[in-house]
DNA sequence: CGTCAACTTGATGCTATTCAACTTTGGTGG
DNA sequence: CCACCAAAGTTGAATAGCATCAAGTTGACG
């Protein structure tokens, strides 16, 4: 916002999609967090593409939605969750994103690093550092995660964590 | 969630779609507001008419990427607006939604319904209903805009009306 | 060993929530 | 027609929770 307050809206991983077909402009900056490797098309041709391929178009439609389904989730947390809750809930996507990757068993006691500094993460929880620095300390009082240096965290209980994001235990419903 | 804090997601006006391809259940609830022509598709066939017409993936890829785009613009409203900039934002919205249907003059003063309750607007805005109706009455006596019953809002001057909602005047950048 | 960025911690204030009482509005049946 | 009722909305007082401002601390690196 122009007054300096930000808000971070997604989190692009290898394999995701930036920019959208048909439009020229987006209403959010998008910044590298680390070194990577861009692929480009140009808007033309690749218009083009998912003209003659449907396949392209049907799968960037999954994606899309895997998109929306992820933003809905965030604004549950963004407007209803508890500043404890939105850490917890932070700290539980990272664990079973960084879990899947390295097909982990899920009911040990896992080990993973935070990709992010304390600003970022507060940039993403709708939160300041100085709240983000407090719950995840009161998280490690807790005993809900240790902290091995400031980016380093392990979860002895993982049950214990979910407790702690307020998340429903069941889910939700419909087509 | 299970303590009974809600928030809503999205809103859905007629032509607008609702379920995804290749998922049979949903996280969240959907909720009709008003009594509604619901045009249903099975899905087998709706996914084999994806197939078969790329246009129908193509369009719905667009009105899913316009739902992302909204979806993110209100989690910068959850994260880091003030109860006062969400009120006057959430105003702006539909005052600009139902001036676009009825073709008006933007510079004139305005007059619509709210198509919602209190509750309501404090689901969607991540707020208390107490909140949301203390912050409309302070938009009023700000002489922001002016009630006519309780659900009936004239605003007298957009500008003035923007320039509570703590929005860019500028816009963004990006491909 | 000095420096800087990231992080932590403390004190204080403000915003939104909570709990509670009250008012207004629209609809229903006597 | 209006008395009554429930739902919606308003308002007040007290409080909780997060933000803000302000020092410190830690750790990596030259």
């Amino acid at each position: 916002m122009e007054d300096g307050r930000r808000q971070m809206v997604g989190l692009l991983l290898p394999s995701d999609f930036l920019g959208r077909p048909g439009r020229t402009i987006a209403p959010y900056d998008v910044t590298a967090t680390t070194d990577l490797t861009l692929c480009c098309f140009k808007k033309k041709p690749f218009e083009g593409l998912m003209i003659s391929t449907p396949h392209v178009a049907q799968r960037l439609l999954e994606m899309t939605l895997d998109e929306l389904d992820a933003a809905r989730e965030w604004m549950l947390l963004l407007g209803r969750k508890t500043a404890r809750e939105k850490i917890a809930s932070l700290i539980a996507i990272i664990a079973r994103r960084d879990a899947a990757l390295s097909n982990h068993n899920p009911r040990a006691a896992f080990t993973f690093e935070l990709p992010m500094t304390r600003e970022a993460m507060a940039d993403y929880l709708g939160l300041t550092l100085e709240t983000v620095s407090r719950q995840v300390s009161a998280l490690k009082r807790a005993g809900v995660i240790v902290l091995v240096g400031k980016r380093t965290v392990t979860v002895p209980d993982f049950a214990a964590l979910m407790d702690e994001t307020g998340d429903d235990s069941d889910g939700g419903l419909l087509v």
